[in-house]
DNA sequence: CAGATATGCAACCCTGGGGTTGCGCATTCT
DNA sequence: AGAATGCGCAACCCCAGGGTTGCATATCTG
């Protein structure tokens, strides 16, 4: 579980949204690129790089002297689907629960 | 999306996983109740519990000189759709690069 | 080779958030 | 009424994490 937590506390974080929407955007691109059109540094992006790629969002490879990220989507959909599932397990129990409650009124 | 943002920042923490796990398995608790079985303080419960129903994660409903707090589904089925969504985005937006690439390879 | 470019590493600053303690207030019970 | 119970509020402590600057290192390029 510890792995999903991973993955959303990497999410919940506006800055790291946006660079996976301009990674989304291109085939691939170095952190120097990502960084050119805000305000933080490069270096504040190559952090929030490395949180992503921790938590599996992007993955690095270096080439020569830059290194280049690509978006995964995969964890994020398999984020999505544990999410729901337990969603759907919160409901499922409350519901048993309820039951049992209205059997025990009569 | 900021609200989206709120319920990944809150699910983003073990504690707070465990306590919604708790619920899910009563009808309601309040927060004392919640506390008894933990290392953690009441209040620091509180604060947990608050952060969730700031999130839409759980509802408060005062009664008496109690609290009772449930669990609410919908709050995460929903973000976990968006974030399905989000992986898909992503998807089609590589394959279309991916597709215009090869063309240009011609 | 020399200059330019792209990273990586490390030290530092500062705010937010998890956690605690202490205390006052409202509600319930006897 | 008086004691007990359940909360809420506020002040504090502490550290992880977002952000910065400065500098060393590796890799191209002319």
């Amino acid at each position: 579980m510890t792995a999903e937590l991973q993955v959303l506390a990497a999410l919940a974080d506006p800055t790291r949204w946006s660079l996976l929407d301009e990674l989304a955007g291109r085939p691939e691109a170095t952190a120097t690129v990502l960084a050119a059109g805000r305000t933080v540094t490069r270096q504040a992006v190559v952090k929030h790089l490395a949180v992503l790629e921790r938590a599996g969002l992007v993955a690095a490879r270096r080439q020569g002297r830059e290194t280049r990220y690509t978006v995964r989507s995969e964890r994020l959909d398999e984020t999505a689907r544990w999410m729901a599932a337990a969603a759907r397990r919160w409901d499922t129990r409350l519901a048993t629960i309820k039951q049992l409650a209205e059997g025990d009124d009569q």
